[in-house]
DNA sequence: CGGATCTTTGAGTGATGTCAAGTGTTGTGG
DNA sequence: CCACAACACTTGACATCACTCAAAGATCCG
């Protein structure tokens, strides 16, 4: 269900629309936006996983969030993005102009209150994130971030193939680790016999109970 | 300005409103709500400072936020509030009953808009947090909580005296650290020259350039 | 004045970062 | 199909920063 199904893609960008009803269409690596572009436009994932990154001037990176089927990226930003926003997989968006969403809410009032929902839910994540880095030791966000994708792929079980589309380097910056410490944390998780790692784009979880005390505090799975 | 100077204050609560057109007065260590309160309320703080807290089933807590005058608190919740809410300085509110969004946005669909832009600060305000918390260096996050707190209160400037009303406990749970890492952070600034710390409840920035320099990244002043 | 609470300071430890080397994987061009 | 380069990941050794535990000031409030 889209909020504005009849909102045309934004084909003023260099990436053009693949019009299939489905939304545009974007290969893996393709960037949505770059952070100070004026914001004048919704995307919906529909298919596919985005990053959301912001870059500081002395070169530290931060992965503000990873998006899956279902975000809605764009949102919650005011005359500009405010961070840079790709895709790690071959994707598909539904891209809302933001001008429309004015126009829209002023004809179907209704729309507020999905809206807000939105608006809910993306403050909702951006809660979930700071909880995730204030957990203090490196294993409890590293479990809390496995945990969290196994959920938001629908796959929050044991012996589940979960598919783990970024690097080593994105979970670091996303959870502010290093690449080494990320590492450790899952080769020891993987020694524990609580996960697997088959391959670097995917983990299995082999003992959820076990991977959940260690991520603890509760984690809201979307 | 308030989004919806028509809507009752909220009368159900054992905190009585005090109608004086000016919101709701309430006292320090005033409880707004409680985490799993049915979120039926926004509260925009008018003065006073309040403090939204998580606490964890391990003992952990989170100080999500520190909301000060013009801030909207109660926002970006599902069903029930995700945290404890509470004032640390006598305050006033504007409360809004949630149900009344709806039904004002149905008559001044523009309000949408007031929305949206609201949502936006709210997210903006959590990216922030997220920020500040993956800095690596305690003296980062210190120096860069101090910057937003002096902007915050519209103080940014060398000199001037900025209230500090909460302890040293909120801010490291703030900010992910402990309270005697706080204070040694804060005493190694106070040390070098770069603020003082004329008692418990205030602080002053002898050299705005040299914190902000400490705070690094960009830090987003409200 | 005295107790309670908050804050500061000190000493020691441990987890994570840093630096460095080595292994594995992918993709390209011969 | 193989060789090689580029890249991603893992592993090890060491250093450092922040945490833990502990005790001693400050400040507040009765």
């Amino acid at each position: 269900m889209y909020l504005f199904p009849h909102a045309e893609p934004d084909t003023t960008r260099s990436e053009r629309p693949v019009g299939d009803g489905q939304g545009r269409v974007v290969g893996a690596t393709t960037v949505l936006f770059h952070e100070g572009d004026r914001a004048d436009a919704l995307y919906e994932v529909v298919s596919g996983v985005f990053r959301a990154t912001k870059i500081f001037q002395d070169g530290r990176r931060q992965v503000v969030a990873f998006a899956y089927p279902g975000d809605i990226v764009g949102f919650g930003h005011g005359e500009a993005y405010r961070f840079d926003c790709d895709a790690l997989t071959p994707a598909r968006v539904q891209v809302t102009a933001r001008g429309d969403i004015g126009q829209a809410m002023r004809q179907r009032p209704e729309l507020g209150e999905k809206i807000l929902a939105m608006a809910a839910g993306e403050v909702a994540s951006m809660h979930d994130l700071s909880v995730l880095l204030c957990r203090k030791s490196a294993m409890e966000r590293i479990a809390g971030f496995l945990v969290s994708l196994a959920g938001r792929t629908h796959k929050l079980g044991n012996d589940q193939r979960v598919s783990l589309p970024m690097c080593r380097a994105d979970i670091a910056d996303h959870l502010g680790l290093t690449i080494e410490t990320v590492s450790r944390s899952m080769t020891k998780l993987k020694v524990r016999g609580i996960v697997d790692l088959p391959d670097r784009g995917s983990f299995v979880i082999r003992d959820l109970e076990r991977l959940q005390e260690l991520a603890e505090c509760e984690t809201v799975v979307h």
